[in-house]
DNA sequence: TTCGCAATAT
DNA sequence: GATATTGCGA
């Protein structure tokens, strides 16, 4: 049958025609933010386990509506898949078994800085941590914080409904390339799932009073991975 | 007061 | 089944 011969072929261009996945870029890529790094003192691991608890993380997530309680029941579950992960398995990097899907992409689609990939030969580095990706920010910045937050702690089961609220990432309506901690404007303000009234509006003055404190503007490079240490 | 957990509700 | 809320002891 030539029709089907031909639609076979028509199947086959087009599979050779998608991206490798090296040519796609991440799109967690701008999730962590000078301020959130600061904030959670992510090259301190010790750190970063003090500070994941459920009215640190509510704060820097600064969504308007979210309580201490919200946090905390994601913050429950995400502990018992933990839990799972290290009972069930045994030993291995992955345990064996129970591998989460919504949080193993997370960190599976993170950028790998060329020093942690190949760390004999550092210098020359392509990977921009902290810019790029056009119209990643553009209106929410704040909502970037909470992707942030959440994964700075190392609980990425916080994304769950808040992320809902950000299903239009890549369109910008400019192709401007904005730093979403330059643009100081308000977010929109998003509600809860439920429509509650917001009775826990959080200053954004926390992130700001890192920045100043961080002295140089808070352009600190951050990644999901260990800094070069030389 | 806040946290973490279990039970319960949606 | 997944997620959110509530209650309670530490």
């Amino acid at each position: 049958m030539r029709e089907i011969e031909d639609s076979s072929n028509l199947f086959g261009k087009w599979e050779e025609e998608l991206p490798s996945p090296e040519e796609l870029m991440p799109l967690s890529q701008t999730l962590i933010t000078p301020h959130l790094a600061l904030a959670f003192d992510i090259s301190n691991p010790n750190h970063r386990i003090k500070n994941a608890v459920p009215k640190t993380i509510m704060q820097l997530m600064s969504v308007d509506g979210l309580t201490r309680e919200n946090v905390a029941s994601h913050l429950q579950k995400y502990r018992l898949y933990l839990k799972r992960m290290q009972g069930s398995g045994g030993g291995g990097a992955n345990g064996g078994a129970a591998s989460d899907p919504a949080t193993d992409h997370l960190f599976a689609s993170s950028p790998v800085p060329p020093h942690f990939l190949h760390p004999s030969k550092g210098s020359s580095e392509p990977f921009a941590p902290f810019v790029s990706v056009p119209g990643l920010q553009h209106h929410y910045q704040q909502q970037q914080h909470q992707l942030a937050a959440a994964t700075a702690v190392g609980h990425p089961h916080l994304l769950t409904q808040y992320q809902k609220q950000i299903g239009h990432f890549g369109s910008s309506p400019n192709g401007q390339l904005e730093h979403p901690f330059l643009a100081k404007q308000p977010p929109p303000s998003i509600r809860r799932m439920g429509g509650t009234p917001s009775h826990n509006q959080v200053p954004n003055n926390y992130v700001e009073d890192l920045e100043s404190a961080n002295g140089n503007g808070g352009m600190k490079v951050l990644t999901l991975f260990p800094p070069r240490d030389d």
